[in-house]
DNA sequence: ATATTATATTAAGTTTATCTTAATTTAAGG
DNA sequence: CCTTAAATTAAGATAAACTTAATATAATAT
């Protein structure tokens, strides 16, 4: 049994006749009463009473007719579905990187949702190169993560956003500038493993400044915690000062020129991108109006 | 887009690999390979990403997969209700010659009602001659008539059940014997274009008796109606005589030996019968007893 | 009753679709 | 880099589905 065989039974069943039947459906009647015949054969039941002109269904061939039409507007509705995949749905898997905190993706998965409801979203925290690697191995549509990024041909980097870096120090510290304030006290490091940590570093070492490192933490939010303690000085993202008691910090701007981390979507060059990566992306381009 | 391109993207889907899902549906790799490349030509859009080995559904062929299931489940179920019609449904319809009034047939038609609900059940009343046509023409399933009926090489003709009939005359006729009865008043002939009133009329010509005819009726009714006030004699299926008040009337058997009508059940010969009315003669022997 | 007509059926040939086989390509893993 | 397993592609083989032409037949007209 095939869907063109019951396309043709029911037009039979419509038109009461084989031969307007097989004039609506661009076919020879003999055609039709073939098709008719091999699906009697291959159900092993008789669907017609030939012995009137024309044919007349009988009971079980009118009762197979009325339980097709469903079938058959369900097939149709699935083809005209696969056609024009218009609506997005699927499954988007981003990877974040530990720390980032923008409210830009919130804020663009957000819209997302509501702009296509049937579509499925997930994001998975991992560290930078972990998240890199399976964005090559397809098992995420991207990942967001933030620089410096060694540039590398089958990766694109797409630019989300930038935030300042600033030191941050203990009102006792009343050196002048940032890379006398570094060497004032000692430096509270943030691991250099993530894309904020390794930026501090790198800024460091080409400044030429020699800092006594007290200890490696691994976020922002600690090393806050210790130079409001007066344990030392640190760098850290200026929006983990959102919230804090500015009273008992200085906050100096970071390098010269002053420092910002960038925070960037990674996805497959080459034509190997996926469609629902670029979707978010152009939702957060919408967001920040291009910035 | 037909359903073995369907079963087959189920298939890739379910063991995520295109030699997998061969080797599920007994085929080779190639023609799963090529089905998959003619089902996304067909629909004018890809379903698979081919950058990876296996390859893997993309967002919209996932999505067209799960839509797929629900098709195809149902035009299995119907395939397999096709194949087997084992529920009764469709019409049947049964002609009935007007003044049948054994009890026999609505007790049939209630059993069948609750024996299958999904048969719908037709009742069409009419005179004799237009009921058997209406039978060979194939409108109806059967038909309910009296005999006499002259046996016709088309039609088949089943028994369901006997009635007496007897001669009515005032209580005042003293005569002896039907014959002497039916001579001693005017005759209330009973219209012969009804089974039972050529069934009287058939009798009484071979029996010789010449009847003074005083005129002839449509029903039994009247004809009881009318020996009751005197105005003659007549002959009517005793059934017709319950409820009357019998002090009035004499009653004699009619004929030598007593005839009986008979209600049959007529359908097409020659392999050309109807499956329900086969049902309902079943229904009808097994509330006789076959008698 | 016979003749006519329209339509379904059947047989045979043609066209199309779908499969298999064999060679080639390619992603993935060692 | 090499190897392997699996997907792809081209070409041939097979099966399915159609058309054409002849035949059969129910229905209708005379």
């Amino acid at each position: 049994m095939n869907i063109q065989q019951l396309r043709t039974l029911i037009a039979i069943h419509d038109h009461r006749s084989f031969a307007d039947a097989a004039e609506a459906l661009f076919l020879t009647p003999a055609a039709v009463s073939q098709q008719m015949r091999n699906l009697e054969e291959d159900l092993q039941v008789p669907l017609f009473d030939r012995a009137t002109r024309p044919p007349r269904l009988n009971a079980h061939g009118a009762h197979i007719v009325e339980q097709a039409r469903d079938v058959l507007e369900r097939f149709n509705a699935l083809a005209d579905l696969a056609r024009s995949p218009g609506e997005i749905a699927g499954t988007l898997i981003i990877g974040s990187a530990t720390g980032i905190t923008s409210s830009l993706v919130p804020r663009a998965l957000g819209a997302l949702r509501e702009r296509h409801p049937r579509l499925q979203i997930r994001i998975e925290e991992g560290l930078t190169n972990d998240l890199i690697n399976r964005v090559r191995r397809r098992e995420l549509d991207g990942a967001l993560i933030t620089e410096p990024l060694i540039p590398e041909p089958d990766l694109q980097v797409l630019p989300i956003t930038t935030e300042p870096l600033v030191v941050v120090a203990p009102k006792s510290v009343r050196e002048r500038g940032w890379k006398n304030v570094l060497t004032a006290r000692p430096f509270l490091r943030l691991n250099r493993k993530s894309g904020v940590g390794a930026l501090i570093d790198v800024t460091i070492r080409q400044s030429g400044v020699n800092v006594t490192e007290a200890m490696e933490l691994d976020s922002s939010e600690s090393i806050v915690g210790l130079v409001m303690a007066g344990l030392g000085v640190g760098v850290v993202p200026s929006r983990r000062l959102r919230g804090e008691n500015l009273d008992k910090l200085r906050t100096i701007p970071f390098g010269t020129p002053p420092v910002r981390r960038k925070v960037v979507l990674i996805e497959r060059n080459n034509n190997q991108g996926s469609d629902l990566a670029a979707i978010f992306y152009q939702e957060l381009l919408s967001l920040t109006g291009g910035d």
